[in-house]
RNA sequence: GGGUCGGUUCCCGAGUGGCCAAAGGGAGCAGUCUGUAAAACUGUUGGUUACGCCUACGUAGGUUCGAAUCCUACCCGGCCCA
């Protein structure tokens, strides 16, 4: 087994580390493990696929012996991170950050459930409200305020911007997010021994600026930060956003079908990378899935392995596999009929699934293919059902042979009530008989 | 305001009394190929009770056995003149 600096840089996890001291220190978890932290905004009632970076570094940290704390940023969501954004933050209410981060740590808590850690490997999960919200600004003035100078400060990147560029501005309030982020990190030092922040690479600002507060107010030089290199994609669109937009880690606003397919689609030049990044497979079985991928580009080895460890990761194995079943009967070429009835209900969600019963079809005349896919608006006429039929177009239940007179009832269902209707190469409907 | 050219199906655009549900291209949809990629090739593209019938060529009328096509009025757009 590689030490742990060594795997974080074969997976390519280390955008820049703040004191080669680090090294050192990262390699000796087992026998003197660092308390690290790394903060999520509470900005949102979700995490992102761009988080899920952060959440694979806390994992290996720990897996090195390392000890994790995870900050939820209810009192910096308030004020808002000027880092890498050119205009204010909209302010969010109280309560929706209370309440966001009442969800992300549910969240977070049921995805760290998913990595089967044993009850040495614990994170400490917590809001930096506990300590905010009985500081005076007083106390904060003298505490922190005197320790950072201005001028420093506005040498910061994010801040530089907004105040040297024409027609831009930047809030005092955002201004000071930095030296909010940096007390977290004094704050956790003082208390929890932490001396690691890990963080995006568009968080160097704010953990630099918590580095300096520490030695100024400690003097202690033997604290650390990290950053993980930013996630992009070489067709140079975002990472994280679809079609549909964000890509969440929240199974209500991003099911892990799409979440399945989101990954199933990253681009070639991609998928290695992200195995690195996004799954626990040694480095070693990540290029042995490479070779077999370059021979057989076809099979999407890689594509598929990606996507199936990621809903793994992010909602358990259950629900892994029963999304890699369907998107392997709808996309691939395995059989419907083999799938199980929980696999069927997902269809039934995935394809907005249709439930009837024969007696009420008989009623109102939509017996007949033709009549049934219209009323459901499946296909848009009648005369585009008969083409697609005459062009074998339309599938039943793997069932091509079909005329507008064919009866929905003729059709064998799967498991005795699932019929799969396919338009085309892959628009896909699912009826449930009741 | 005067003149003039035009308004056609999802888009562009041909059609100037019947052979017109309307050429051609784009786009879409199928099929083959394929990797849930790209390209390529083939087919197809108003609706229907599938025979026929109905609806569609700016709008409303008219001529005609028959109108996208001719006539009248109107609406809209381009260009030219004032």
């Amino acid at each position: 087994m590689s030490s742990c600096y060594d795997e974080l840089i074969r997976r390519n996890l280390i955008y820049h580390i703040s004191d080669e001291g680090l090294i050192k220190r990262l390699n000796a978890g087992e026998i003197e493990p660092i308390t690290f932290y790394i903060g999520f905004d509470p900005t949102s009632h979700s995490l992102h696929v761009g988080h899920l970076l952060q959440i694979m570094l806390i994992i290996q940290l720990l897996k090195f012996g390392h000890k994790p704390i995870v900050v939820l940023g209810g009192a910096t969501a308030l004020i808002g991170d000027p880092s890498g954004r050119a205009t204010e933050r909209p302010i969010i209410e109280e309560s929706q950050v209370m309440s966001n981060v009442e969800k992300i740590s549910t969240q977070l808590e049921g995805i760290l459930n998913n990595f089967e850690l044993t009850t040495d490997e614990k994170i400490t999960v917590c809001n930096n409200l506990s300590w905010w919200k009985d500081m005076n600004v007083v106390a904060y003035l003298r505490d922190v305020g005197r320790l950072a100078t201005v001028n420093q400060m506005l040498a910061k990147e994010s801040v530089h911007r907004r105040v040297s560029e024409e027609n831009q501005s930047i809030s005092y309030a955002e201004f000071s997010y930095m030296l909010l982020q940096a007390y977290d990190f004094l704050h956790l030092y003082r208390t929890e021994n932490c001396t690691l922040q890990c963080g995006a690479s568009d968080q160097w600002g704010n953990i630099s600026q918590g580095l300096d507060l520490i030695r100024r107010s400690c003097g202690d030089e033997k604290v650390f930060g990290l950053t993980t290199p930013l996630v992009v994609k070489p067709d140079g669109t975002k990472f994280g956003k679809s079609s549909t937009g964000t890509v969440w880690l929240d199974g209500e606003l991003t099911r892990p079908f799409e979440l399945y397919q989101y990954f199933i689609n990253i681009d070639d030049l991609s998928v290695i990378t992200f195995l690195k990044y996004f799954t626990f497979l040694t480095v070693d079985e990540i290029e042995s899935i490479e070779k077999e991928s370059t021979t057989r580009p076809k099979d999407r080895i890689a594509h598929k392995r990606l996507s199936y460890e990621v809903v793994k990761n992010v909602h358990g194995k259950e629900i892994a596999e029963n999304v890699q079943a369907a998107s392997n009967a709808i996309f691939g070429t395995a059989p419907f009929e083999e799938l199980s009835d929980d696999v069927f209900e997902l269809l039934m969600v995935e394809l907005n699934g249709i439930s009837v019963n024969f007696k009420d079809l008989r009623a109102r005349e939509i017996e007949s293919i033709d009549s049934f896919l219209v009323s459901f608006g499946v296909v848009k006429s009648k005369s585009e059902v008969g083409r697609l039929i005459t062009q074998k177009g339309l599938m039943l239940n793997e069932n091509k042979d079909l005329s507008l007179g064919t009866k929905i009832s003729e059709i064998k269902p799967y498991l005795g009530k699932y019929i799969v209707i396919k338009v085309g190469k892959k628009n896909y409907s699912i009826v449930k008989v009741l």
